[in-house]
DNA sequence: GATGAATGAGCATTCATTCAT
DNA sequence: CATGAATGAATGCTCATTCAT
């Protein structure tokens, strides 16, 4: 990479983190291209050289934290040694949820975009490594000793749910800080898995 | 009530509902309060004599809106007949759902906000005809044949799944159209009720 | 008084005093007329019964508040005992200027109004007990074993020049503070008296 | 300087000399933003690029308007060949006098801003360009054949009398015309000077 | 590509004043 | 006399977007 293109792909991601920073502690509404440009530290015509406007940053930004989320869940299953659907889908969910727990203003931002964000933001990025996890989840399923009916269904419905509890348990410590949740929440997954199981 | 107040309530309620219908036509954002006014054949001042900002009156719409769901739902109930934790839950669920696939602008103004709004939107409105509902289901679940522990949970984890899947399914046919993903909810719908059960 | 004209007189008062004080703590521009009424427990309305505007209650508790302070200095120099115009006059300057050291708020709000405060206000009352301080000051310029030329002249310099470096040295400690500056300015009084001696 | 620097001198000061005719000609408080920016032929963004607000335009008019007084009746006095403290402090004085008998709205507009514009004002604007006269006082006072104490003191007492006097003198006459007032003032400003010599 | 001065439409909010009750 | 709901002109300020350099 010639010298003029590391110092474009530099000052993206300038923009890029700075945005995130920005977004996650002042909240998209209240910041302003300014705020951006300045804290990266780049004229303000720049930013419409990389980004339509405020909004094509942030969806760019939700894909891409998501993207890391489910790769950071992906790669540590690996390491685990577990076998299972069903352990192996408690495992990406808890993982998550631990890293968010960590990081609330990271669940703050994506909220429940989550979802949409996984599974459909593949369009935004132009890069089609989101699609990654669904092929990796497809590959669990295929390996199971089970077989498994609707799995799309099976998927949507499980992400929707620990997705949207999780939100507000995190949070909001409703209706129970996530500790304590978190088994109620597994039941369900559990339950929810068993009842797509076609032998 | 006098002359003076008649004519205060209409004016409020001439705001309340044109923001109603442009929050749900523009969105929020592109909602100007001067659009409110406007359309709502009042001065500008006076809009500030009953709502804070533009955030006020939209969390007021909030609560309401999703009131008038619940109490529908709740009603509806009564004039069914019908009986049993079980279907009796599936039954609001499915009312509201319906309710919200022939209103999909409300299904996108209340859009996530749904559960918070159901549960906690007292706070806001200062009117206590939102825990109504809150008594109501513990009612239903008081006079169950079955007993069921951790009711909170329960109530929060059915509310979550519905909102949320059903959100994505109505608006997006996202992971099948309504129509088509109701056998799957309910199915989940009934496997976390009976995991409460104690007897 | 009948109970009525006791009422409205309350009221115009309570308007004063809560002009006053919303005048000396947030500033004059600052407050607004709703602030006043509010406070004062009136309708708005009300206000404009007593008043014309903002700046009409303004200039009168300017020659109000100004008056109290003469009157307050004229009643100690009685009490004093103290003779000779000299020494009566910076009895008075003293009176008044430890008076204002107490009562910042108050200095800061008449400010430099001081003077035409002091010597018109008659106009803006329509009271004529404004003009009382001017009548006594006379009063003590005859009685003095001197003659004095141009008395009114001597008077608006001696004014002037106390209210103005008084201003700031009580205010800003500036080039003093006050307790400093008083000798230098007591000092440059006695000069200005002196130097329109006539025998 | 570049044709953009150029550009950009060019609407600050468009802006600058807009905002003080405004200023004298309609008073601050009923000159808008949009009349200043209306008249300059500048759009209204422009303002804030170069002031914070309607009072930093302001207080940066009068130290800028001040140090043009000074200034101006320090070059004359060094064209007048005058000497010695007395006669040197009188003809500055004197010729601010008769610049702002000329320039009324000027005086009305620095009113009694004028002690503090001159003697602190290096605060507002960050040029040192203010501190100048001072220095030059300071000289004036070191050259002369007597030996003074308290020399702030003595400045500043003499310029609050000069100040405040001469400002309702000019703009009111009262007591009297400055014409006819000067001869009173000089009298009491050497008598000033002369109360604090030490040899 | 990069810059950042300039733009001006757009918006929220305030507030003095009126007038029907 | 007193009220206070209603008004709507006025205004400060923001900010996405452009374009000459």
């Amino acid at each position: 990479m010639g010298k003029v293109d590391e110092n474009k792909k530099k000052k993206k991601e300038a923009l890029f983190n700075t945005a995130y920073e920005l977004f996650t502690t002042k909240g998209i509404n209240s910041t302003a291209i300014s705020d951006i440009v300045e804290k990266a530290g780049v004229a303000k015509g720049t930013f419409y050289l990389y980004f339509k406007d405020k909004y094509d940053i942030k969806n760019k930004l939700i894909a891409h934290k998501t993207n890391e989320l489910f790769a950071a869940a992906g790669a540590a299953l690996e390491e685990s040694g577990i076998t299972g659907l069903e352990d192996e889908l408690i495992f990406i969910i808890n993982h998550i949820i631990d890293l968010l727990v960590d990081n609330k203003p990271l669940l703050n931002f994506i909220s429940k975009n989550l979802v949409m964000g996984a599974l459909r933001s593949t369009l935004l990025t132009g890069e089609n490594s989101d699609r990654e996890f669904y092929e990796k989840f497809l590959g669990l399923v295929e390996q199971d000793s089970y077989t498994y009916a609707d799995v799309d269904v099976m998927l949507f419905t499980i992400v929707e749910l620990a997705g949207s509890a999780g939100y507000n348990s995190i949070l909001y410590n409703e209706p129970l800080p996530i500790e304590k949740y978190k088994p109620f929440l597994y039941r369900a997954v559990r339950l929810i898995i068993k009842s797509h199981r076609t032998g």
